[in-house]
DNA sequence: CCAAAAGTGTTGTTGATACACCCATGT
DNA sequence: ACATGGGTGTATCAACAACACTTTTGG
């Protein structure tokens, strides 16, 4: 049974694939990047570490993958445990495992991305975040390890789901202008709309529905409101439908 | 500094979030879809488990992630020892986590794909696998734990990704006709093109380079060969161009 | 000559783009 | 009245789908 070509390490040959040798890990962190949209920015939630070794540096939110857990669970509680924010929106990136990605020992981290609605956030959180606050994602301090890394990586990762999926309306109130829908495509994509256009592709899709109410105390033209509705979206995603601006 | 909103594990305030615990996990493995082009069908290369509690079925490829290298390198590794191919395309899916996707350990695993062209890989292997073959992806046997979604993922992700890039090139040999090109996308994509509209779109791209070669020994007209072109692709690509069919 | 695949041409429809213009509202 | 954003209309152009047609080659 040598069907193994070695390279760098060489085997035994009555070892198995899946048993070959004793773990070399030191743990597995989950990291999670968690995106905001505020006044036409989008912004980053990130902690500051007041002790340890990488005090007065900002970071991504993370904590260790539990023993009976996936990381899937682990991300949505500590996402929970951060800002009691439930049942959101959450997507893994991939494994960050380069060897020397953390100083002396060898863990590997999960990323994963979310989205979460700033007004959601500050009315249900019931907490102040004293040592977590949002940051433009344009004016980002220094970041540990390879959390920049991390976060580019998920900015990129945003950019292309956007596309593909209505997963931006999570950044939204569950009311909104078409221009808010406009502005935050524009911010994640880093693009200009035509106005007129993107009514017009938006609402062929037929993905929002038009309510009653309008905007109120605004200082022009009051605009109507829209949400995003769950139920057609599933009908229309069967069939596929792309999201380009 | 009390920031933390805890429900099911509550931790002590010194504590930062990335030095909370110790490691609870027994490895990291690394699994390897490696996806193939036959006549017409695409298919997957399995590893025939002859020995251990796995004895009897199929699985992926795969391996232990070593101490000093990422997780790139070790699919990277893994790829070059079963088939002895160098510099080929990888691509990372995912960590799969679930507690118990593994018996009795704690094991997570990242998934990689990769295409490879069997021409190639029957030339330059130069070793017989006896004990990994090829099998159609309608026709597939049970597989060892959750590789069945390990590879099922994978497939979702190959039919996304190659709609966005020219990756499914690397399952043709380095020269090909177009109807070769279509049926491999008609495969992947499992729909059925147009032939006059694909050779359109396709050529419109100016993504392939026209070679003065032909078919040899086909028992109808002989079709031009073509070939991919990195160069161009690298120049279109900073554009953006997509490969929905 | 026939089968089989290569390769070309035509036409109607759809959707993106650019841009001009009118509407409502608070200051 | 004017600034600001809300909202409508339209002409042009490029892309795509469907399908009919011609060409080359081996048997």
């Amino acid at each position: 049974m040598a069907f193994l070509h070695t390279r760098k390490t060489s085997r035994t040959d009555n070892e198995t694939v899946s048993e070959i040798q004793k773990p070399t890990i030191d743990g597995i962190t989950i990291d999670c990047v968690i995106f905001g949209f505020n006044k036409g920015n989008l912004e980053v939630l990130l902690a500051h570490h007041a002790e340890g070794e990488s005090i007065g540096k900002w970071g991504l939110l993370g904590g260790y993958l539990q023993k009976e857990e996936s990381s899937d669970d682990a991300a949505q509680r500590i996402l929970y445990e951060l800002t009691s924010l439930d049942n959101i929106y959450l997507e893994q990136l991939k494994a960050f495992t380069a060897p020397k990605r953390v100083p002396r020992r060898r863990i590997v981290t999960i990323g994963y991305y979310t989205l979460v609605n700033r007004e959601d956030y500050n009315v249900k959180a019931g907490l102040t975040l004293m040592e977590a606050t949002w940051h433009k994602i344009n004016e980002l301090p220094e970041l540990i390890f390879d959390h920049q890394e991390i976060l580019q990586f998920s900015l990129m990762q945003l950019r292309n789901r956007v596309k593909q999926a209505p997963i931006g309306f999570n950044l939204l109130p569950e009311k909104f202008t078409l221009l808010q829908l406009m502005h935050l495509y524009e911010e994640i994509l880093g693009i200009e709309l035509d106005k007129s256009n993107f009514r017009r592709k938006i609402l062929h899709m037929k993905l929002l529905v038009a309510l009653e109410e309008k905007q109120q105390d605004v200082s022009h033209r009051a605009a109507k409101l829209y949400k995003f509705d769950p139920e057609i979206y599933k009908k229309l995603t069967e069939k596929g439908f792309n999201f380009e601006f």
